[in-house]
DNA sequence: TCCAGACCCTAGAACAGTTCCAAGCCCGGA
DNA sequence: TCCGGGCTTGGAACTGTTCTAGGGTCTGGA
């Protein structure tokens, strides 16, 4: 039993069904950033019977819940991280997409940190609210 | 006539016909940020036969030629950035999506820097090449 | 145990953003 | 003027995601 599935299960405002523990085992792990396709896969090879809509549902649920975090990547597709917890930055590789956690607190990354990467570039993004919409 | 249409002009492998110099006059500015169908709407007030394939070809046209940077959204849809000189970062709000360009060097963003936005979060990615793909 | 209501799941349709395609247009060079 | 290559166009196709309608399942109360 893992602590996402322990933490869902133990929700009184969120059945956790058959189908939403598999994908809450899907989602478990370190370095997980699976897109939802990848997750209906891994998924249907638990449980055959999964449906596309339950995947995108289950997923933005626990996008909702705080216990998935959402990637933009750039080819358009998004990707979910199960590390909600500790405070960490991704290493995404231009060509394939593949992608490391880091925990780095600035823009220079130790070479500890590489994972073998070679880094190219690094992009910043301030997630805030505007004057407007405050 | 502004630095990004001499540019273009002055390149011998690109043509810059009508509807591309009415494109990159769209996206001449500091904190120009438009998503394609901005662009297209903005570039058909100039003049209103552009299409919207030849938004689509003539922005990642800029893109592959280093005029422009992608950026993703969280919405999906991707933007386009002029600014490619100066090294700089993002400010996204989480509502509207209104963005904003800031210098910074390190994680946390100085007051002066702000825009009278509210920050909540910083996201940090380090894009590379990975083993596998060099 | 039975029932009702709430919640959940499914397949397929619908949608939005982007790219592809075939056809026609335009410009520069011969 | 004619020709060829590149550019543009509208519409179709594609892809990732969300919506919808209908049926199923679980839970608590009678």
């Amino acid at each position: 039993m893992t602590p996402l599935i322990d933490r869902l299960r133990s929700r009184d405002d969120w059945r956790l069904t058959a189908q939403r523990r598999v994908i809450a085992e899907v989602m478990t792990g370190q370095h997980v950033h699976l897109a939802a396709h990848e997750v209906l896969e891994r998924a249907r090879a638990i449980l055959p019977e999964v449906s596309q809509a339950t995947v995108y549902n289950t997923l933005n649920e626990l996008v909702a819940l705080g216990e998935l975090v959402e990637l933009t990547h750039a080819d358009g597709r998004k990707r979910y991280d199960p590390n909600v917890g500790e405070r960490h930055h991704h290493l995404v590789c231009v060509d394939c997409g593949t992608m490391r956690d880091v925990d780095a607190d600035d823009p220079s990354l130790a070479a500890a940190q590489h994972h073998g990467f070679d880094v190219l570039s690094v992009e910043v993004t301030f997630r805030a609210r505007c004057p407007d919409c405050a």
